[in-house]
DNA sequence: CATAGATCCTGTATGC
DNA sequence: TGCATACAGGATCTAT
C-alpha cells in the first residue's frame, strides 16, 4: 500500500529525525526482515553516522557518512519506519531496532506481513552525478525525479505490447506507482487499464503520465493515502488522501465524471477499479 | 528476450 | 460460536 507519496512522507520524517546521528545498536528480531544482505547488518551499521535520506520510487536509503554504503529499506505492503523513545514497549511486529549513540528516539522497522525489509548495499553511480544502491539499480527513476526521461518512457511504452496498467506497475519502467495511484491516474486519463500500450498515441501516454504525477503530488500534499492503521508516517500518523480517491476502493460509488457506478475487476491477482463508461476497453 | 503468472505473509472480514 | 475462506498487494522468482 505505501506508494511514492507515502514513502516520500516517511523519507521527510526520517530526514528530520535521523540525519547526522550515530548508530550504536542494531537488533534484528525477525530474520525475514533482512533481505539480500551480503554482510551482517549490525557489523555494517554500528558506529556509523547517517548522512541523509534518499528515495527512488518506493525504495528508501540512508547513505552512511564517509562510506559508499547505505542502509536500504522497502516497506512492502505493511512496513512502517517509526521513531520511538527507547522506553516505548516493543511493537507486536517489531522486526529491526536501530538505536543511536545520543540515546534519543530509536528507528524501528515494524512489519506485520513481512513483505518489506531492510538491508545494506554498496552505492554506485546513477549515471547523472548521484548515487544509488547497487541492489536497486534495476529500479527506474520515478516521475517526480527531475532526471526522469519522459520522452524515453513514452517511446518505451509505444514499443511494447502489454497492458497499460501492467506497464504502470512495472518498477523497471517507471517507479513509485502502485495499485492505488495506477487506478487513479487511469481514471483521470479516462483509460482502461487493459488497453494495450502499443495502441495508444504518444500524446495520450504523456497525458497519463501527467495525471500520475499530479495525483501523487496531490496525495503527498495530504500526507499520503491510508485505509487502515498500517500506513503511517514516522510519528504513527495517517494521511488523509483516501478521502480524495475517485476510483480505487470506490466500487458501486458514482463516477466523479459521469455518475455511473465504479466497477471492480480482478487484474494481476489484485483488484482494479474503473468507470465502465469513461474507461472503455476499446 | 519479453511477457504472464505464482508466490511470499498475516490480520481482518465475511459466509456457512 | 467456530471454522474455513477470501482478501489486501510489492517485488521476485519461475514458466512459457
Amino acid at each position: 500500500m505505501p506508494e511514492l507519496p507515502e514513502v516520500e512522507v516517511v523519507r521527510r520524517g526520517l530526514a528530520e529525525h535521523v540525519t547526522g546521528r550515530r548508530i550504536n545498536q542494531v537488533e534484528v528480531l525477525h530474520p525475514r526482515a533482512v533481505r539480500r544482505n551480503t554482510g551482517s547488518l549490525p557489523e555494517d551499521l554500528v558506529g556509523e553516522r547517517i548522512r541523509c535520506v534518499s528515495r527512488r520510487g518506493k525504495y528508501l536509503w540512508l547513505p552512511l557518512v564517509g562510506d559508499q554504503v547505505a542502509l536500504v529499506a522497502h516497506l512492502g505492503m505493511s512496513g512502517q519506519l517509526l521513531m520511538q523513545p527507547a522506553s516505548a514497549p516493543d511493537e507486536k511486529h517489531l522486526r529491526v531496532r536501530i538505536g543511536f549513540a545520543d540515546a534519543g528516539p530509536q528507528l524501528r522497522f515494524v512489519d506485520q506481513r513481512t513483505f518489506g525489509g531492510v538491508m545494506t548495499a554498496e552505492l554506485v553511480s546513477d549515471g547523472a552525478g548521484g548515487h544509488v544502491p547497487d541492489i536497486i539499480s534495476h529500479i527506474s527513476r520515478d516521475p517526480l525525479d527531475p532526471s526522469f526521461d519522459e520522452v524515453a518512457w513514452v517511446n518505451c511504452l509505444r514499443g511494447k505490447n502489454t497492458e497499460i496498467k501492467r506497464a504502470l506497475l512495472d518498477q523497471s519502467l517507471i517507479s513509485g506507482i502502485g495499485n492505488i495511484y495506477a487506478d487513479e491516474a487511469l481514471w483521470r486519463a479516462k483509460l482502461h487499464g487493459r488497453r494495450l500500450t502499443g495502441g495508444l498515441t504518444p500524446a495520450k501516454i504523456h497525458e497519463l503520465l501527467e495525471h500520475a504525477k499530479s495525483v501523487m503530488k496531490q496525495a503527498l500534499g495530504q500526507g499520503g493515502t491510508s485505509f487502515d492503521a498500517l500506513y503511517v508516517n514516522v510519528n504513527g500518523e495517517s494521511g488523509y488522501f483516501d478521502r480524495s480517491l475517485n476510483a480505487y476502493g470506490q466500487e458501486g460509488e458514482p463516477c466523479g465524471h459521469c455518475g455511473r457506478p465504479i466497477r471492480r475487476e480482478k487484474f494481476m491477482n489484485r483488484s482494479s477499479f474503473f468507470c465502465p463508461r469513461c474507461q472503455r476497453r476499446g
